[in-house]
DNA sequence: ACTATTGCTTGCTATTTGCAAGTGCAAACG
DNA sequence: CGTTTGCACTTGCAAATAGCAAGCAATAGT
């Protein structure tokens, strides 16, 4: 396993999930609640076929997505967040806020903050709670 | 420069500050409001001086942090928040509230959040407020 | 003048990343 | 059935990055 850094919770945090990869895996969870391995290559940001399996395997082992079966076929994987990984959406929000206030961002992203911006608490607890049913 | 992965606000903000380092910088100069190189190479996760010096670089080029000068020597330089920088506190502050639900944290820090908890959106406002004064 | 401190830079090695190609299994097709 | 296709990974290797240790220029203190 990886060593801790320190017990800082924001150290604590970066250690699992502070890469370039690992936040955008977590976007598309959040987006489609729950992807192929397939189709998680095919983010735009053009993730390597290997280091996606070792982030996946990384997050499946910290707790924060899990493997399912998919309904149609015992070839393809589902991969979707746990309770632990739902729980990053209040930061989640929070970057696509800080980024929308100082970059132009695409329009579906914008849409979606309004809505956010409108009740933000509400907001949250409601996606949540989708993204736990499902 | 480094190339633009998407434009989707997630990959713009890891292109930033996605990296093991930047975060703890931030953090450090949250804290501390200012901070001079060698105290800022004396966090305990223990980052090596020629990766802090690219990542202040880097995270200056960006418009997130700024050098002062220290009133006391021309030798020593202070390094602080821009307002850019400190607008990152709403993301600072989910860090640390999703960690504490599932890690151990160090009491201070437990101190801290539970001040947040109080009234989240006044605490911050106030933090932002006097960051930005200073 | 000389010694220490501060903020870096440089050289080198180890680890990580990323591309391209390959493997094994399951499903679809003839 | 036998063969091909699709999907989820592995593997091998080159390039980039991280990290350690040492060095260096500009203050500051004595």
């Amino acid at each position: 396993m990886k060593p801790l850094r320190s017990d800082c919770p924001v150290s604590r945090s970066l250690d699992i999930w502070g890469d370039k990869w690992s936040l955008l895996i977590i976007r598309d969870l959040f987006l489609a609640k729950q992807l192929t391995y397939g189709e998680l290559l095919k983010a735009p940001e053009g993730i390597a076929t290997n280091i996606l399996a070792a982030r996946l395997q990384l997050l499946e082992q910290s707790g924060l997505i899990e493997k399912l079966e998919h309904p149609d076929s015992k070839a393809k994987v589902l991969y979707k967040l746990t309770p632990m990984g739902v729980d990053l959406l209040p930061i989640m929000i929070e970057i696509n806020l800080w980024a929308e206030k100082y970059f132009p961002i695409p329009a579906d992203r914008k849409a979606m903050l309004k809505e956010v911006k409108k009740d933000k608490e509400g907001f949250i607890k409601n996606a949540m709670k989708e993204l736990k049913r499902a």
